[in-house]
RNA sequence: GGGCCGUUAGCUCAGCUGGUAGAGCAGCAGACUCUUAAUCUGCGGGUCGAAGGUUCGAACCCUUCACGGCUCACCA
């Protein structure tokens, strides 16, 4: 744990150099940035620019970011995590250290129990105690907050995300916080009068800033009686009657309360940005007093903050709770949306408004609106320049890789600075994108088509930007459906399909996640209509009227000879030709093909199925039906 | 009671530093009689919730109001 201030080499602030507040204030505004960017430049303004020469407090900026493991942590909690990530993301793209902490608040009472727990009632016994002493209900942890810290701690890299963890049940009982808690009890008053100023009762007389478990029985069924004026504190045990003075220096019993803690620790960790939900925000809320304290008691000024509002799950109603058990976590949704979507879905939303994540058929359309902000990102699809700007920033910070992401950024702002120098003494003008040597939102891709070196000699820095190659979502189900969910056939026949589909090892590895996602969407979410499965030769044939088996006949007859040389428009003439020759309505045939080779009345559009499909397979299903022709004929 | 956020085309929403309103979907027309929200092309004047105000100019800034939602005032 590098570089952690003990709360008694606390020092001033920077003072504040108020032109160089405006500048980067001016900065932010120049131009229209990522909110992450936006916040990022606050964060600097206000905060007095890191120095890693420093040392201590000023050595980086701390992003911090926590919660209570008290139930699953579910996607509504992980707006918080990404929320930070993705400002540590942009202060570093700045060319900022940064610290980014997440606290684990797992010294906090067990209060209710959460309904997926088996065996809930004898589950009760446990109530009161730290959530670290409360057992795994599923015997697979060393504790009930553990499992949920795993689960989190399991998946974030996956996402990108790789925070420092702090468990709060370990630090406390070392006595880490002796200090903080020391100050809030000689701050009692200036404490309650803070807290009182929003309150509708007054906290009681004898009301002190601390809750201890008892060592008796580790419940916080306790009351404090008395406290010397420095380190002991004696406490009654309101279950056991037991009454015992403690040094809080080592008993490690003691804690502050949420309001308290909250800005303890901002002071304790040097907080310089933490985001919380509107629960924490508003007028009175815990940051409001937190604020407070943490200015009043602990001489500290308050975090950066921000409120973002919550995640609902489209068709779930309502929003999450975690008590219920019923939630969808990160994991679900890693189920059916790849890392760098998941991490889309939030670096593109404002995090003050809420959003509904889905797992209907809008998942085909996330997929692709990703997709069209990849192909902007590298220039294939051009839009406007604000445009251009706005997609490629969250398309890097979309990116799982940050390493990737900021390698990119580089480049793409050194091939900014080149066309930007040209452009300006060529028009006059304000080149786009070259304007912005500080810390705007780098430019994404640079001029599409034009090679690399194009502007005088090879540029180390330009590594030649490969687009990926994509893999549509829509039509990868399709290929899925058909290969029965074999993911590796089915990226083979996509492979094979084309020269340009030809895909790097890499570059298929991420195929890989998004065809895992997209069986997974098939199988649980996807509607009825939209599965299939082929049918074999082996299978029993589907009966067929005269003309219908005539027409099929002769359809199997023009897929032997000219199938290869077809496109899908001609393919799809020859359908409706040779039904019309047979005297069959079009859409009876169409019928009828449905049901020879996946048994349903309805497919995928047919020329292309049958493309993607390949002669091989179609006539291979078909030859049940030539071969009784043969027969009769 | 305090605070915050919404209210923009039929629907979902962009519009972040004020300069004569945009996108997707739906809809309509055409393209191949069209099938898994099928594909392509063309078509978007809506009192930007209401009323005042500031301004040469406001969806955007200020004030007031209406409606909807959230949140704090218990714990975390």
């Amino acid at each position: 744990m590098p570089g952690v201030p003990r709360p008694s080499s606390r020092c001033a602030l920077p003072e504040r150099t108020p032109p160089a507040i405006l500048r980067a204030m001016a900065a932010q505004k120049n131009k229209t940035a990522h909110w992450a960017d936006s916040y990022a430049a606050r964060v600097v303004a206000e905060r007095g620019a890191a120095d890693p020469t420093a040392g201590g407090a000023r050595a980086h900026f701390t992003c911090a970011s926590g919660i209570t493991p008290s139930g699953t942590i579910h996607i509504g909690n992980f707006r918080e995590i990404i929320t930070v990530d993705l400002v540590a993301r942009a202060l570093r793209d700045r060319g900022e250290p940064v610290r980014f902490i997440y606290s684990w608040d797992d010294y906090d009472v067990f209060r209710k129990v959460p309904k997926n727990v088996p065996d809930a009632e004898a589950f009760e016994q446990y109530l009161r105690l730290p959530i670290t002493k409360v057992p795994d209900p599923w015997g697979a942890e060393e504790s009930y907050a553990r499992v949920h810290e795993k689960r989190i701690e399991n998946v974030l890299p996956e996402v990108g995300i790789t925070p420092e963890y702090l468990y709060q049940a370990e630090r406390y009982r070392r006595g880490e916080y002796a200090g903080g808690i020391r100050a809030a009890l000689a701050g009692r008053e200036t404490i309650r009068e803070v807290l009182n100023q929003h309150r509708t009762e007054p906290l009681p007389a004898d009301w002190w800033p601390v809750s201890v478990f008892s060592r008796f029985n580790e419940r916080d069924n306790t009351t404090v009686l008395d406290w010397d004026g420095d380190w002991m504190l004696t406490y009654r045990c309101d279950d056991t009657g037991n009454t015992e003075t403690v040094d809080i220096r080592s008993a490690g019993c003691v804690k502050l309360p949420w309001r308290v803690d909250w800005p303890m620790r901002w002071a304790y960790e040097r907080v310089d940005f933490e985001p919380a939900g509107k629960e924490h925000h508003s007028a009175g809320g815990s940051y409001d007093t937190a604020r407070e304290i943490a200015s009043r008691v602990y001489g500290y000024e308050a975090p950066v903050s921000f409120k973002y509002d919550f995640i609902s799950i489209k068709g779930m109603g309502g929003k999450i709770s975690s008590s219920s058990g019923e939630v969808i976590a990160i994991d679900d949704v890693l189920e059916v949306y790849q890392p760098a979507i998941v991490r889309y879905l939030f670096a593109g939303t404002r995090p003050n408004s809420e959003f509904a994540i889905s797992f209907d058929l809008d998942v085909i359309k996330i997929y692709e609106d990703y997709d069209r902000c990849e192909r902007i990102y590298y220039g294939i699809d051009e839009v406007g320049e604000k445009k251009r700007l706005k997609e490629s920033r969250i398309y890097e910070l979309s990116q799982v890789d940050e390493a990737f992401a900021r390698a990119e950024a580089e480049r793409a702002e050194a091939g900014a600075r080149e066309t930007g120098a040209v452009g300006s003494v060529a028009s006059g003008e304000r080149a786009p994108g070259a304007a912005g040597a500080d810390g705007d939102p780098p430019a994404g891709a640079p001029d599409s088509g034009v090679p690399a070196d194009a502007a005088g000699g090879p540029d180390p820095t330009a590594a030649p930007r490969t687009p990926p190659v994509q893999v549509p979502f829509r039509h990868l189900c399709n290929l899925l459906l058909i290969t029965a969910g074999d993911i590796e056939a089915a990226l083979d026949r996509f492979e094979a399909a084309n020269e340009a589909h030809r895909m790097s090892a890499g570059n298929r590895e991420d195929a890989r996640v998004r065809a895992r996602c997209a069986w997974n969407w098939i199988q649980k979410h996807a509607p009825e209509d939209f599965r299939f499965s082929l049918r074999s030769a082996g299978d029993e044939p589907v009966e067929l009227g005269e003309a219908e088996h005539k027409a099929l006949q002769a359809l199997i007859g023009e897929l032997e000879t000219r199938f290869d040389s077809q496109d899908e428009k001609s393919l799809q003439s020859a359908v409706y030709a040779i039904a019309r020759s047979h005297d069959l309505e079009p859409a009876d045939f169409f019928a009828v093909l449905y049901r020879v080779l996946i048994g349903k009345e309805k497919g995928p559009r047919l020329a292309g199925f049958l493309m993607t499909l390949g002669r091989a397979t179609v006539l291979e299903i078909l030859r049940p039906y030539r071969e009784r022709t043969n027969e009769q004929g």
